[in-house]
DNA sequence: GACATATAGTTAGTTATGCAACTAATATAA
DNA sequence: TTATATTAGTTGCATAACTAACTATATGTC
């Protein structure tokens, strides 16, 4: 019995453990060879930071599926290398706005370059449609989770 | 340009940040509401054990995609918790081998089930088809990374 | 056999995560 | 308008991650 159980669960593993720990390590690594000291975390935030600066931590951490704490420190940190700033917001100032300093500004184009080299190292030989199938699949899982109660 | 950029990127944004944290958050939490009190990390590492029990560190540490330093404080939790002992083997005194408790044993069915119930929660409406187009492209862009040089 | 090299595991230092308890500011309700 | 509840963010505590430097054992070469 022990031995049959669990099948559905090896797609979990396989997500969590190898592809996703994979890439993120790549990424990094890609990062660090390129003279870039951030981590892929902070990459993140920054990443949405210039799809729309100036967003709330709350809406950072939305966008980035951390909670209010761990989305709190990263900015710490980025804020520490003078990457953001936080500015209270003057219609409700419990909200910290959150903006890319000039030093974060060069970071974009490099970073996104390395991060299309590091999607380029991963896809290779995987098609377009397949690339549809997986989005479209983990967008469902995420949506199975998340629309039910809270994760 | 810079929003035209970047587009297969969110694939890996998809992996990484939204359905594997909430699996990862839900597995979690379906221990936790039954009172199971050990982490998924710890938990995918007696995974393995159950599958084979007695296996080395290092080759813990392969199975669950982690490097020997996390493996060695993930092991040194789980014996805290007196879920698992070190024994040095006897043919190479380096080699750790870990073994299961007897206070471990019972975690197995009850795990095993909590991990199925939440792939049936994730994975409702998805089709064995797509799931198994989802694995394969994990597993390719896993090798794809893996097997040019070091991650 | 002696010296260099490789391997398994540990430790130190930094970053990140989640939960729970907390503060400060805002909104709601009596 | 005062009391209560909600919201945004911070802090404390514990676990976990990676890199790099370290120890101890084993292997390989001369």
């Amino acid at each position: 019995m022990s031995n049959n159980q669990f099948k559905r669960g090896e797609l979990y593993s396989v997500i969590n453990g190898m592809a996703t720990t994979a890439v993120a390590r790549r990424l990094q690594k890609n990062f660090r060879n390129a003279g870039i000291e951030i981590t892929i975390e902070q990459w993140s935030v920054l990443y949405h930071l210039w799809k729309e600066d100036g967003l709330s931590q709350l809406e950072l951490g939305n966008r980035t599926f951390r909670d209010k704490a761990s989305t709190t420190r990263l900015i710490d940190n980025l804020e520490k290398q003078e990457l953001v700033t936080r500015v209270a917001s003057k219609d409700d100032r419990r909200i910290n706005l959150v903006y890319l300093t000039d030093t974060a500004k060069p970071l974009q184009q490099i970073t996104y370059e390395l991060a299309n080299k590091t999607m380029n190292e991963s896809l290779q030989n995987i098609t377009k449609e397949e690339i549809e199938v997986v989005k479209n699949v983990l967008q469902r899982v995420y949506d199975n989770l998340m629309n039910k109660d809270l994760i």
